[in-house]
DNA sequence: CCTATATTGATAATCATTTTCATGTGGAGG
DNA sequence: CCTCCACATGAAAATGATTATCAATATAGG
């Protein structure tokens, strides 16, 4: 979270970008949320606070974040491109229930590492990765 | 292949839906292909030899394959929904080149089952998943 | 304070996909 | 073979998410 904000203003200040009121208010939002958030879920939940914000801004600021590494970019297959804050080192895929559409996040080294073999073994070196679950959760499947 | 045709026929057939021209034509192209089209690749490969043939059509029959279970639909990022046929019952994944977008297929039960445990450590019934490893392949890391 | 440069918000533009709708066609039942 | 009509098609318009444009504005360094 802290850390957060720290990694940002790295950012832009080697960027030769600026600080503004804007990404200040975008940021502190963005850290402090726990879910997968939709640009549009963002710009609409601050819009009740800072009525001047633009939809382009918000757009334009999450895909910042995601540059300089304290956003996670996600795609859940409904249409809408999604960010979560980077949880500082540990990486975690998703669990995703089709009929609620509740997320679970889980990490699995063994998974991780399987996937690392595979990588080599194709002579490839992985950058990322995406691994989501699709079905029904707990609740959902009784 | 033999076995697509078969399941189309009886997909329509169950779902009161009619065998035309335009969707013979487009299951054999596709059946035939062994790459992830998207939906103008095979437009476009199509429309040389037939030209009649609509845009959403294509578009329409993509999806009529997935439904019945003769494509698998994928997502690589650049933005177009791809297909490709089912391979009978072996599931793949995919290692994606970020580079030059080239795509290899890997099968790997271990990890396959490791997912299964994970879901359902978190009481979850997976009906499908997703998994990419993304970054450099062979050819291109050099 | 001034200035060069980056940023913003409104809006238009893109791009993939879906819908609409008038017209055409497959195939069940005569 | 015909007829009929639900389903299918193709062209074009509509949609929805995202990106680009651009004039006005704000930031940061000197
Ligand atoms: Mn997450
Ligand atoms: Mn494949
Ligand atoms: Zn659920
Ligand atoms: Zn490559």
């Amino acid at each position: 979270m802290e850390e957060g904000f720290e990694k940002f203003r790295q950012y832009l200040c080697e960027k030769g970008l600026k600080s503004t009121r804007q990404r200040k208010i975008i940021l502190k939002a963005f850290l402090k949320s726990t879910s997968h958030l939709s640009t549009e879920d963002l710009y609409l939940s601050l819009r009740k606070k800072y009525p001047g914000i633009g939809y382009a801004t918000v757009y334009r600021t999450l895909k910042l974040f995601a540059e300089c590494g304290i956003a996670e970019e996600q795609n859940f297959g409904d249409g809408q491109t999604r960010f979560e804050p980077s949880h500082q080192e540990n990486h975690h895929d998703h669990l995703v229930c089709t009929a609620c559409h509740s997320i679970i996040e889980f990490e699995n080294p063994q998974i991780e590492k399987l996937q690392e073999e595979v990588a080599a073994n194709h002579g490839f070196t992985t950058t990322h990765h995406r691994l989501e679950l699709y079905g029904l959760c707990h609740k959902c499947s009784s």
